[in-house]
DNA sequence: ACACAACCATAATGGCGTTATGCTGTCCAC
DNA sequence: GTGGACAGCATAACGCCATTATGGTTGTGT
């Protein structure tokens, strides 16, 4: 989380730091607003005060981690010395991408996003990368990369895991 | 649904055809029980006996639709000239497995899996076929072909949707 | 001081999957 | 042919969980 939420202060911040944790480690439907609260010394009523809903506290946080995440990878691909739009460049920030997540533990938060979980950020910008874009690439891409921070997170091992994503390729037409 | 269920005579068959629309078209989540049994012009009851729960329903059907599938692809890699675990191969099977689920209405079912659905045979294929077998490389390939699936279900073009997942590659180490 | 909002706890509410219960027919065992 | 067991199904609880309603407390601007 940012530092302009003081953790383990505000009953907020406890709450973010909380759902970090408790979204980061098992699926969305398998915690509850009530361990989400409880784990932050709080009840469920503080936590709809200030998220309005289990999924709007999920998005908050995952929209915080995320963009740390899109950030490297954009930063990656900006300095990746070939043409823009190439598949190796794309591939090169997902693997930067799947590193930082698991270093951070964002496995679940990033790869096991909830159903009514809009607006793939991830997908976008490998849309806006890859030319010509297919509006479906990037979704295909973003699906793969998540698909290899579940399996780290269901406990395979995690070099493997980033070999799998590693083997990957694709072909731009024309 | 195969004909060894009398559909749209028994109570059972009736449910089983009901799993097969509802869940085709929509997410696990969105559809109740209780759709479901109206729909079958039963009650939650006659669901509850026949197959244990909401799950073991969605199993039932979607065991058999699968199996459909994973029959052409394995045709379609047996056929193949080239030598076993090669990438052209798997990747036309995929190709012929998304022909099939697009021409037959199973794109939620067979690309929206719920979160309890266990054993993933698609990414056993998979990795069953590519060599050296890497676990976690048929569970990459099989998310990215679900999500070409799933991107049809909400929309997109199917041809592109098949474009982009054709445009997919992956090298095998050594 | 006083209004008023932010903050948060407590107590309903409602949807939905599941379970419990009971009724009805059918199919052997005797 | 009759009694009992069992499949097939309806009906009515039950329990979990997200959400909402409500109310009290604390701070803050005026």
């Amino acid at each position: 989380m940012r530092e302009w939420i003081p953790i383990s202060t505000s009953p907020k911040g406890r709450l973010a730091l909380a759902a970090v944790q408790e979204f980061g480690a098992r699926p969305f439907d398998e915690v509850t607003v009530g361990e989400l609260a409880a784990a932050a010394t709080v009840t469920t009523g503080a936590l709809y005060h200030h998220f309005g809903s289990k999924l709007g506290l999920y998005a908050f946080v995952r929209d915080d981690v995320e963009q740390r995440m899109l950030d490297r990878m954009e930063g990656a691909i900006a300095a990746s010395p070939a043409p823009s739009g190439r598949s190796t460049a794309v591939m090169a920030a997902l693997l930067i991408g799947f590193d930082f997540a698991v270093r951070e533990g964002f496995l679940r938060i990033l790869g096991d996003p909830p159903a009514g979980a809009d607006h793939d950020r991830l997908a976008e910008l490998l849309n806006a990368t890859t030319t010509p874009a297919s509006p479906v690439l990037g979704r295909v891409l973003a699906a793969a990369w998540r698909a290899a921070l579940v399996a780290v997170a269901e406990g395979s091992d995690s070099t493997q895991a980033r070999e799998a994503l590693a083997a990957l390729e694709f072909r731009l037409a024309s």
